[in-house]
DNA sequence: ACTCCCTGGTTCAACTTTTAAGCAATTACT
DNA sequence: AGTAATTGCTTAAAAGTTGAACCAGGGAGT
């Protein structure tokens, strides 16, 4: 097939795209840096925690709502326990598992920065955005991440190839 | 002032916009470390030295095509180089500049992936968004990149806070 | 020319991420 | 039960990134 390359249009948009995703992790890790000292998936991680039943989530669960590796987020947790904010647990049902748990120092981290964050994603996404395209980017990322993720075909992770479910965490 | 929160809507436009940001920039980098032995900022930085004319820029115009900084581009460049895609000069009209080149083996490496990256990118977004979406994507990122950079009160960067335009290259 | 400050770019050390192994527990199969 | 393949998670080594510090060159004011 004869290279299917992208309209003006399109290329206008990707660029757009890449420009704004560069700079908003920048400004997002950065003030993240500043009032939680840690970069932006360090907070994720947290905030994921805290909305799971008994704040605790199996490593690959976690790492598949995340949408990261197991090996990226094994270094995450690692530093994060050391940090206090996070504390591992083994998995009962399943003694290769392991199961990471939201402490409450790390809980009251999130509580503490969360405004300062919520602040940030707003003046640089939400402010600015009309509801119309707080619908419109909604839907545009969940195809591009049904695109990504509905495709069996092809090696797409290097780590784990297809998604799979897991369970455990509180039993 | 009391936290403004993110609605229920912004909150879903944020969560899929980081997982599509993350899976995208995943499936990408993945691909072209295949393709063309390099990460996609790298690959980026070619693919802007290519347009530029002559196939030359400052570092530091560079940088800022890229919303990268200049220390992280001072080693991209240097790996490039190693590589042969690129080469550096001194600046003629400013003994401090350096300007980047494309090297013809740098140009041959671009053409040789291109496709294979338009491909991906098509594959991940672009086969699944309607004209319409396309245009309102383009019109999202430009507003946040606006609302981030066209920000001179607060520092935004930690390297170098205001935007400033530079030049030389040619000349 | 002399100061003081700014700018362009690089470098260092600390940190994060990646890829490919690696290991132990579990499952599937016979 | 016995064994091979799979799964869950970690680790090692290499690569990339960050933020601060650094240095030489350029500019403005005197």
């Amino acid at each position: 097939m004869t290279t299917r390359w992208l309209t003006a249009e399109e290329q206008r948009a990707w660029r757009a795209y890449l420009a704004a995703s560069l700079l908003l992790e920048d400004v997002i890790d950065r003030q993240l840096q500043q009032e939680a000292g840690m970069p932006h998936l360090y907070y994720s991680v947290l905030a994921t925690l805290s909305e799971a039943p008994d704040r605790r989530l199996r490593m690959t669960d976690l790492a598949e709502a995340l949408k990261i590796t197991r090996s990226r987020l094994t270094y995450a947790v690692t530093r994060l326990e050391k940090d206090g904010a996070v504390r591992r647990e083994g998995c009962p049902s399943d003694r290769r598992g392991s199961v990471a748990v939201l402490t409450d120092e790390g809980a009251t981290v999130l509580e503490r920065t969360a405004p300062g964050h919520a602040e940030t994603v707003r003046a640089a996404v939400f402010d600015h955005l009309t509801p119309e395209q707080v619908g419109d980017l909604e839907r545009i990322c969940a195809g591009i991440a049904e695109a990504i993720q509905g495709d069996g075909r092809q090696a797409v992770r290097a780590d784990e190839l297809p998604w799979r479910r897991r369970s455990c965490p509180s039993g």
